[in-house]
DNA sequence: ACAAACGTTTTAAATAATCTAAACGATGGA
DNA sequence: TCCATCGTTTAGATTATTTAAAACGTTTGT
């Protein structure tokens, strides 16, 4: 390989691993993405265990990891046992991905907390002008509506995502559910 | 305190603990928000601590996590040693600051350094149709579309979030940069 | 059936993060 | 000046996380 792409490879790398940490994920999170990013055919755990020095283990949960995030796919290649693996290269797949899966189940449990802890306060017998009780009732219900605002920009977000989203990724996204992607050799 | 209200501080200190936690910060820096964003009067910081059973030292370096945060004020009252705190309540102020000033830096930190790598690949003597340096052109290029794309949405929404402010809240931001909020007792 | 080549899980050690309690320095009142 | 009362810093213990290496089970080829 060329010695300025090797270079520039290096570099991604290094630049994913620290975005990855600044995000709080793990490192090598990020210095595994950046190097399938940069791989035009699928690479072995085995590989990437050996190309960023880290241990097959240690390679094997976070490729688990990205699995679940779907920021990379496994790929079978027929007549060899390794698992092989491809980046997902559409980053607003991944956000949209990340945004539905992750944090809509967490959105929904703190929106739904607050509505209820609000429920409780207006329940209360003694709300008047001006006491505690109307405090915790401003309070909590501006909480709320901003949870909800954000919520639905969030929702908007995706609506418009899902628009830009054209046929062929859709089966693209079909398919993964079968989890292997195969590919002749 | 009324026995109702009390329930719902404590759950929502529980909530916002939780919420802190999974978004990778601090348990007890949500907790402690809650517990301010219910309370009517400034709390001190030997206050906090008791009532969430934890030592002042935790307490005191969380305060400061979270003042750096934007997430809370300090606030002196005439004739009294105890700092006492507020919370933030304006939510998209909150967004605002933690977009601008603490993602900003990192966002132009990795947008460079992608389009550093780029104009690297870009000078590579043997960029040929159908090589592996017109991959990595390909690939670095995207990424680095994807990044502006998203860069300037989060500049769009913070605009969008500055028309929204009005003059008062402009001129409380201003007030805050004397550090305490200063009130009479 | 055996051996080799896989990915995964477990284990044990190192590293980092978190928390408390105590020490400390500063401030204001007696 | 001395004492009491603050918030902060430090030190030490505890807990979580990370990691590599080894054990494990599975699969494939011989």
């Amino acid at each position: 390989m060329d010695k300025e792409l090797e270079k520039a490879r290096d570099n991604l790398i290094q630049e994913m691993g620290r975005l990855s940490s600044f995000a709080g994920f793990n490192r090598a999170m990020g210095q595994i993405y950046g190097l399938l990013y940069l791989s035009m055919e699928p690479v072995s755990l085995t590989e990437i265990a050996e190309q960023l020095g880290i241990s097959k283990g240690n390679a094997s949960i976070n490729m688990r990891m990205m699995e679940r995030w779907g920021l990379i796919h496994p790929v079978s290649k027929k007549g060899d046992r390794q698992d092989y693996y491809l980046a997902e290269t559409d980053f607003w797949k991944i956000l949209r991905d990340i945004l539905v899966e992750r944090d809509k189940k967490e959105i929904d449990h703190i929106l739904n907390s607050i509505s209820g802890i609000l429920d409780d306060v207006n329940d209360a017998p003694d709300i008047e002008t001006g006491s505690d009780g109307q405090f915790y009732q401003d309070r909590l219900k501006r909480m709320l509506d901003f949870g909800n605002a954000a919520n639905q920009m969030l929702r908007a977000f995706l609506a418009m995502n899902n628009l830009h989203m054209n046929s062929s990724v859709q089966a693209a996204t079909e398919t993964e559910k079968s989890r292997h992607i195969k590919i002749e050799e």
